[in-house]
DNA sequence: CGCGATTTGGGAAAACGTTCACAAGCAGCG
DNA sequence: CGCTGCTTGTGAACGTTTTCCCAAATCGCG
């Protein structure tokens, strides 16, 4: 299989396939309880991973002026089934050329869209030890269109100092520099002990979405969206299958 | 529910939680594993990422002096359901007692031996850029079973400094190094434009189980285990949750 | 010892997610 | 214009995970 067919593929244009245009129903008035997406119906927690996923790989073909793709080359560069990928795609609405493929672009932003990249998000950083160092100078957030717009510590030591180009700001000006730069996301990045605390002040300032780099188990308001990454026990995942390869082999051996 | 209990039991008061997991799936490859040699049946991967929350909040009540914890008190302590908990631990085998609960200590050592985690693991962490640097220092590591045994880069500036006590290496001596600590995990902390390369060397010099936190799609050969952390991408979803709220708020605000 | 209160373990159903498989749509060509 | 080749979009099958629910096990007490 052809992976990409790189430049000049094929069409230069798409042709007027995009006219019916899923914008947002602002007309037909809405039900009701319906949690909706900003593009369009329902999509799934699983399918909403992806779509990150999907960007990013579409960006490079973008990058290398690839102007289509088919749901079988972008699902082989992804790492998914490709009816996996179409279902995917097509929660978003239809967007592809049957018998074509998906234009890059369109597909972008769409995608885009959906994850709600095309509005401005800012998000606070909360602790500037160790991680949060790394965090606030990881330049993949700023490619991916998040900008940090703050940075917090409670440690009078680091308060004040300056990281890449940011100033660390006390935590008990929270509220105010979180309604100043209408920050809603913030990455937690302090020591266990005090997760759940600070978290609560992240709550109470008005952010909305957290990120939690702290191994513990915290606990939010309905309306909050709390979201986790926890690097031992991504470690203790991997460590389960080692041990099981450890005893497959084993097995193996013992029946040979 | 009654939480509280004489003696050295737990003790709580845990308003309503609104945690939510995403899930992950990879290759979920794996066949029949044999139930013999002080091992266990089966364990979903659904599971298997739980149980490392688990451990980590048993750990907590073994500190404070709890002996006894109920699936209930210790559902909620771990922002689970008590009957997926209950599922969940049936899979490590029927350590509960009826009436009573699970005893903390015996929990403890039955999830640590089925993740894997009563055997040394040594990790190697390749590139000790921004992030890598921050992972090295990691206390959390440590304090859960692992220990970074050796890091690499390819940078020449970089060879030969210390960080956190260990110098970092040469990746040309890679092969070397991870035979001789016998090392079977390894951590990705590079660039994304060489991710895909460094990943090959490093399954080449016998690793079998690989974290990823380059924003790349990396492909493995069907032996190694390969999990990833996409920093922006979790940015990307809580996006998406952002958007989706903001248009539920919109709704509402129109019928009113 | 029997009883009531409690809690596990697991069968069964429901919910969710993935994969299959194919009709329908589109482009290109003769 | 019809035919061929290709690819999407999706209903249905399948597999996995979660939830429901209750019999069985255990404890404490009278």
């Amino acid at each position: 299989m052809e992976l990409v067919r790189d430049r000049a593929t094929l069409r230069l244009e798409v042709p007027m396939t995009a006219s019916r245009d899923a914008r947002r129903n602002g007309p037909a008035a809405v039900r009701r309880v319906d949690t909706r997406g900003g593009a369009d119906g329902r999509v799934p927690d699983a399918t909403v991973a992806r779509l990150a996923t999907y960007l990013r790989v579409l960006s490079t073909l973008a990058d290398r002026s690839v102007t289509t793709v088919s749901s079988e080359e972008l699902a082989t560069v992804a790492g998914v089934n490709s009816a996996k990928l179409r279902k995917d795609l097509s929660f978003l609405g239809s967007y592809g050329i049957r018998g074509v493929g998906y234009d890059v672009t369109t597909l972008i932003e769409h995608i885009s869209r959906t994850l709600g990249l095309t509005v401005h998000r800012s998000v606070a950083l909360i602790g500037v030890g160790n991680l949060g160092q790394a965090l606030a100078g990881y330049a993949g957030f700023a490619t991916r269109g998040f900008r940090i717009a703050a940075l917090f510590d409670a440690d009078p030591a680091r308060i004040g100092s300056e990281i890449r180009g940011l100033v660390v700001s006390d935590i008990a000006h929270l509220d105010a520099i979180v309604a100043e730069h209408g920050i809603t996301i913030a990455a937690l990045a302090v020591p266990a002990a005090v997760a759940q605390e600070v978290c609560d002040r992240v709550v109470a300032s008005g952010v909305t979405s957290i990120l939690n780099f702290a191994p513990v188990v915290l606990s939010v308001p309905a309306h909050v969206h709390l979201r986790k990454v926890d690097l031992a026990a991504e470690l203790q995942i991997l460590s389960f299958h080692e041990t099981r390869k450890a005893a497959a082999a084993l097995t193996e051996a013992v029946e040979a």
